[in-house]
DNA sequence: TATTGTTATACTCTATAACTATA
DNA sequence: TATAGTTATAGAGTATAACAATA
């Protein structure tokens, strides 16, 4: 970014926000904007047959070979619960499989199967391309300073 | 931001991804963050009875008198089905008003009463001292990249 | 014919409590 | 007693089609 910009005065196009305000929607803009890639993602998914969430899962377990339900919750930041579903789904399609551990029968190792790992090499060269696309016309450094941020307000969560 | 940050291993604490993956990985990032703050914001809009949905609608509402219906539908990213219960639940409660245009019988011109407006006012304060707080450790420069690459991001909607 | 707001509906995501089996 | 995964369930957000009133 060639320098500060000048505190703007609109949001979603024409309607304004007084300077006031503003200052408390930070959290909205994140809000617009992560409709718009959810909105994508859930386009570019579409042909895979997969969602956001078990797309993420999926790549996941895929880079994570052995990974448990309970450190992909954690990872995903959702609860416990909600991952049983999407973990469901992926066993269901054969992408993965629960394997028991031998040094804790209650845990499971997650592990993609092969046909999991080759939609999952597929997906994730569509995502990238969209994601490309949405992120044309934005340097390298401004994208590592708002991933950066992004990460920054995460470890600030109480 | 000191310099561009090298490529990150780790998402989420201890779950690694390839740099491959990674690459494809921005909306996950953007979703743990926006969870972040969703979270906050319900606690911190508790009080006050409202949601991110109405808190949003009442902050736009208050900035913009006279707003009609498609045109916050369109500034909050929202379908206009999905406002009408929102705009409900605000109306109910003697926040707004919708006035009939004189010019447009079919439209509503939005306004905040009284007591919306100064609900608005509580919760603003309070919403923007939660936000410092996950914002603290962050310079005004790399806030306004973040702010600017999501509007970016935004723009490039297809 | 097109637009504004509405109703109805379905799907997804999120969150909590309570259960089982193992530790 | 505590933990991993599960079930059931409720609440909230998102998306689409179809409708009445008005333009």
């Amino acid at each position: 970014m060639k320098k500060t910009a000048p505190e703007p005065e609109t949001v979603g196009g024409t309607v304004r926000v007084s300077d006031k305000t503003l200052r408390s929607l930070h959290g909205y803009q994140m809000k617009r904007t992560f409709n718009v890639i959810q909105s994508d993602l859930i386009q570019t998914l579409k042909p895979f047959d997969l969602r956001m969430l078990t797309y993420t899962a999926l790549v996941l377990i895929v880079d994570n070979p052995g990974l448990r339900q309970s450190q992909l919750a954690e990872a995903m930041d959702v609860e416990r619960p909600n991952l049983v579903v999407i973990l469901d789904e992926l066993e269901r399609r054969d992408l993965i499989v629960r394997d028991r551990l031998k040094t804790d029968r209650r845990a499971y190792a997650l592990k993609a199967t092969l046909s999991g790992r080759r939609l999952c090499e597929k997906a994730v060269a569509a995502v990238s391309k969209h994601e490309e696309h949405l992120l044309r016309g934005i340097g390298p450094e401004d994208r590592a300073v708002a991933i950066e941020v992004m990460r920054r307000i995460e470890a600030n969560r109480r």
